[in-house]
DNA sequence: TTATAGCTGTGAAATAAATCACAACGTGAA
DNA sequence: TTCACGTTGTGATTTATTTCACAGCTATAA
């Protein structure tokens, strides 16, 4: 099977999201244009994104909620439950844990790691929290493969490269620190000083087309 | 001017980073393939995103890394300082606050909200908290135009239309929540939800290569 | 039965992004 | 001085992604 684009599964993600929210409204069944517009997208991308799922929807009546989600969890979801550890439990780490504990019943953050002694042993939404002296150990008895890392810049390097030496393959780094990682693992960066840099680029960007606005409408 | 992906910018904002590492390290030149590794890009990509900053690096010292870090800066800072506004106070807000304030001269969180009494009035790493009723009156009196939104998902809407109204043209969506907005604002998802799915999901592809792997090497 | 309407899935076309590859340059060695 | 080297900037090419546009389908109405 040819592989799907990151940025296919990230719509997929969002679509099924969606579709979820659908459901617990109590709709049934919904057509392409109507999901694409909740996501953003056409509805030529959304039919081409469902491609690789296999599921085929009805003209009359579009697709069935219910079974499209499952067709796209046979993608995006492991036939077993995923274990994820979490490195960092300071503010950032408890915000990972709020947001995403119990949303996602094949995916589960199992072990939290700090050196913080106050947070040692305690368990939070779930989520048992370890010293880090015995990441390797929790990380490889479990056949955790997902990794969340959510430490200080300076010690981000050296715990991604102990997470990889346990065995995690997809890593989830919000440090703001380029990782140099093995090439088969996964990095998915999640800059949070980029973020907001980004985002007052763009806001003066909108601010200034509205000026070429008005020097059009002038013309 | 053309205008500048966002693909490119991003690259840029990563390039500056790294650059004012180098000149911490006391390094004053620097050539493309060095960077570019450092980036984690080819040279021939690195040298096409510095086009737009019209700077100009010598084929025998490669870049004066105080001068490419100006030119950069001048595409990517505001002249003058911007002003943003981080709505939602709990883990995730504070979080936000430790990774950037006073990371970057020009962009500066100066207001934060919350309803919670016991953040309002204080001062957190420099940013004033209010009363999320003061909201729109704290945006349009200061001119803030960039805004981040740490929000429970239930509320992000209602937020992040007021903010709008209040003049915010760059958003920083943090919420597992696809905004409606009027087109020319400008809105980045950082969804926290689906960025572990993802890891989870290419974590299970990286394993997969490497059972592809093991039967390549058998045939 | 037959026609109609409004979808879907998907090749073909268009657009965006990354990579290639090479002329031009300036320094240091001979 | 002249040559060779290693780098830059960029047009040309390739690859990836999105959009277009239309044949084919099925429930409904006449």
């Amino acid at each position: 099977m040819k592989d799907i684009s990151e940025k296919t599964i990230e719509r997929l993600i969002l679509y099924r999201r969606l579709l979820l929210g659908m459901q617990n409204n109590g709709t049934n069944h919904i057509f392409s244009h109507q999901l694409a517009v909740m996501a953003g997208v056409t509805s030529a991308q959304l039919r081409k994104d469902l491609t690789p799922t296999g599921y085929y929807g009805s003209p009359v009546h579009g697709y069935d909620i219910r079974q499209l989600m499952d067709s796209i969890s046979e993608i995006i979801d492991a036939p077993q439950m995923q274990n994820v550890a979490l490195v960092g439990l300071g503010h950032l780490g408890r915000a990972v844990l709020d947001y995403f504990q119990g949303r996602r019943p094949k995916l589960q953050i199992i072990a939290g790691f700090d050196t913080d002694p106050g947070k040692i042993n305690r368990v939070i939404h779930g989520c048992r929290c370890y010293h880090t002296d015995e990441m390797e150990k929790v990380i490889s008895e479990n056949n955790i493969t997902v990794g969340i890392l959510a430490v200080p810049s300076d010690d981000a390097h050296e715990i991604a490269e102990r997470m990889v030496n346990a065995g995690i393959r997809g890593l989830l780094n919000y440090a703001p620190v380029r990782l140099k990682l093995p090439g088969d693992v996964y990095v998915e960066n999640r800059d949070m000083i980029m973020a907001v840099e980004k985002a007052a680029y763009f806001a003066r960007q909108s601010l200034k087309g509205k000026e070429v606005g008005i020097h059009e409408s002038l013309s």
